[in-house]
RNA sequence: CGGGCUGUAGCGCAGUUUGGUAGCGCACUUCGUUCGGGUCGAAGGGGUCGCAGGUUCAAAUCCUGUCAGCCCGACCA
């Protein structure tokens, strides 16, 4: 009966995803992407097709967004798609911040001209008086709209955020990590004082390295970006780094604390406690589908992709295994009993998303394609099950093969406990995954050590993050850039990272403290 | 936007140098076989060779243009 492995005349890889993560990281990426059945480059330059699976995750992740931005007083609102160009006229630094990547609208209708072999040409017609932009963010828009809505320090603070597509016209896209539009949710808010609006800054950007933490097992560092890194427009930028399995760094989410640039550029003023005008004090802040790519970069592994159960589409996976015709009635009533009595289950306050696989193709195939596509949990039940009373229970976290047999009213019981374990695992993971590959540096010589791949026409994985002190200027950041392609990813807010003074690794000047360094994406 | 590579069936590719109107593997359909498993066998279906021009009796193959994708830069969530 046993034959050897592997010895069949299409030997199957050792892993489900070619090439490795070792072998190629951007290859692996992609087809992580593509065997998770996750999206899809679409006819529409730089754009994706998002498909259900990976649009699923994205629906989870908004409905869990929405209530802690409902829970911090925020409201969902709507604003247009297009822009009048000179409303990005308004605020210098940001139009050229966004200038060279905006997608413009010249005219409002197409007129069919008829060629001589019968086919029918659209040519543009109706030219716009000004044209429009398709928005690659919405201050101006938004600010424009609170400049109406605000009169005196009581309609104030205006906290609103709205969930939307916009378009960056992107040199390089890639599936969810860069893409010409994008799905993100953005939040404007307007403030009577700096200190409101900079609590406000701080309160999102807190909310995003929570959630990152508790939804995503990603465990990014919280801190502020450098004058190099910020936001066009904005006095202070907040980001949550977060480290992929390349160890390069990520950023997952931003907060701006915009001071009264956009106030100013869009006229939102207030008439104040002491009678006098003023301009309010505005934030902004987004996370978008990049979020995504984040955590498939974070979790997946050289068979696929790895949901973390909190927004895995389908957490449970029922696989029936029929082998003879005369089983399949038994096996799919206990599938469909199982599958009600794990639904009947909680996790989180939501009903445990359950599916059955009843798909008539091959088992092993079946089973493959949703550990690429990195379901949580799969289950199988068989005739044997059904005498036994138990299920074979398999964890995405282990390794494919590595299936529990467990009594099925435990299996059921059990099972949320179970899917918090796994997200549990993945977090503690990637946070000692980020821990191992973080290092203190005190001097350049060892910075470039760090940062320098053995093989420079096939640069390796290497490198991480390097902590070290700093005191240098845009200017030095720049130089750090262009030799190794290192930036600052941020001055992080936790002490500990921190750091006590020292001296500057590149000046040599006296610095408060560390900074993140790192190869990015 | 600069430099390199690529575009042939849903996916991965061969064929292009030396023009003669398409082939392989996987996937798909049917039948059988196997069965806690990404089985094996047989028979099938599917492509105006990225697009547009040009050269030629003849173009996937040569020429020009163009679009798209990937990798490396610059830019970015």
């Amino acid at each position: 009966m046993s034959k050897p492995q592997n010895q069949n005349k299409n030997q199957k890889p050792q892993t489900a995803i070619t090439p490795t993560r070792d072998e190629n990281f951007p290859e692996w990426y992609q087809q992580v992407v593509r065997a998770a059945d996750m999206a899809e480059n679409s006819e529409t330059r730089g754009c994706m097709v998002i498909k259900p699976w990976g649009y699923g995750m994205w629906e989870l992740i908004q409905r869990q967004l929405d209530v802690y931005f409902k829970e911090t007083g925020h409201k969902n609102a709507y604003f247009p798609l297009l822009i009048p160009v000179s409303y990005l006229e308004k605020e210098a630094e940001h139009a050229e911040g966004f200038a060279t990547e905006c997608a413009v609208v010249t005219h409002h209708r197409l007129e069919a001209e008829k060629q001589e072999d019968g086919s029918v040409k659209m040519r543009p017609a109706g030219k716009l008086t000004e044209p429009y932009v398709i928005r690659p963010t919405s201050e101006t828009i938004i600010g424009a709209a609170f400049a109406r809505w605000v009169q005196s320090y009581r309609d104030l603070p205006l906290l609103i955020y709205q969930w939307a597509n916009v378009m960056r016209w992107e040199m390089r896209p890639r599936l969810f990590l860069r893409t010409a539009e994008f799905l993100w949710q953005e939040g404007h808010t307007a403030h009577e004082t700096p200190e409101e609006a900079m609590t406000e800054t701080r309160l999102m950007h807190d909310v995003y390295e929570k959630f990152l933490r508790d939804h995503l097992a990603i465990p990014a560092i919280p801190g502020e970006k450098t004058e190099a890194e910020r936001f066009p427009g904005a006095l202070n930028t907040f980001t949550v780094e977060a480290m992929v399995q390349d160890r390069k760094a990520i950023q997952a989410g931003t907060s701006h604390f915009l001071g009264q640039n956009f106030s100013k550029a869009s006229g939102i003023v207030f008439q104040g406690r002491d009678n006098t005008d003023e301009h309010a004090w505005t934030t902004s802040w987004g996370v978008s589908t990049r979020l995504i790519g984040t955590l498939l970069m974070a979790h997946a592994d050289d068979d696929g992709a790895v949901v973390p159960p909190r927004v895995a589409p389908t957490q449970v996976v029922i696989l029936p295994v029929i082998p003879k015709d005369e089983h399949r009635e038994a096996v799919m009533a206990a599938c469909e009993k199982l599958a009600s009595d794990l639904k009947a289950e909680s996790f989180h306050g939501d009903a445990l998303r359950v599916e059955i696989d009843s798909r008539d193709i091959q088992g092993g195939a079946k089973s493959w394609e949703w550990i690429k596509k990195g379901a949580p949990v799969r289950i199988e039940i068989g005739p044997r099950d059904l005498e036994k009373g138990s299920v074979a229970v398999a964890r995405r976290d282990k390794a494919p093969r590595d299936k529990e047999f467990i009594d099925t009213a435990e299996a059921v019981s059990s099972m949320a406990d179970r899917l918090q374990k796994i997200q549990d695992g993945l977090l503690a993971r990637a946070l000692a995954f980020r821990k191992e590959h973080t290092v203190e540096i005190k001097s350049m010589d060892k910075f470039r050590e760090y940062f320098t791949p053995q093989d420079a026409d096939k640069p390796e994985i290497h490198g991480g993050f390097a902590l070290a002190h700093w005191a240098g200027t845009a200017v030095d950041e720049e130089a750090l850039q262009k030799e190794m392609k290192v930036t600052i990813r941020c001055v992080p807010s936790d002490e500990a990272l921190r750091g006590d003074a020292g001296t500057c690794i590149y000046t040599g000047q006296p610095a408060e403290g560390r900074v993140v360094f790192a190869k990015s994406y």
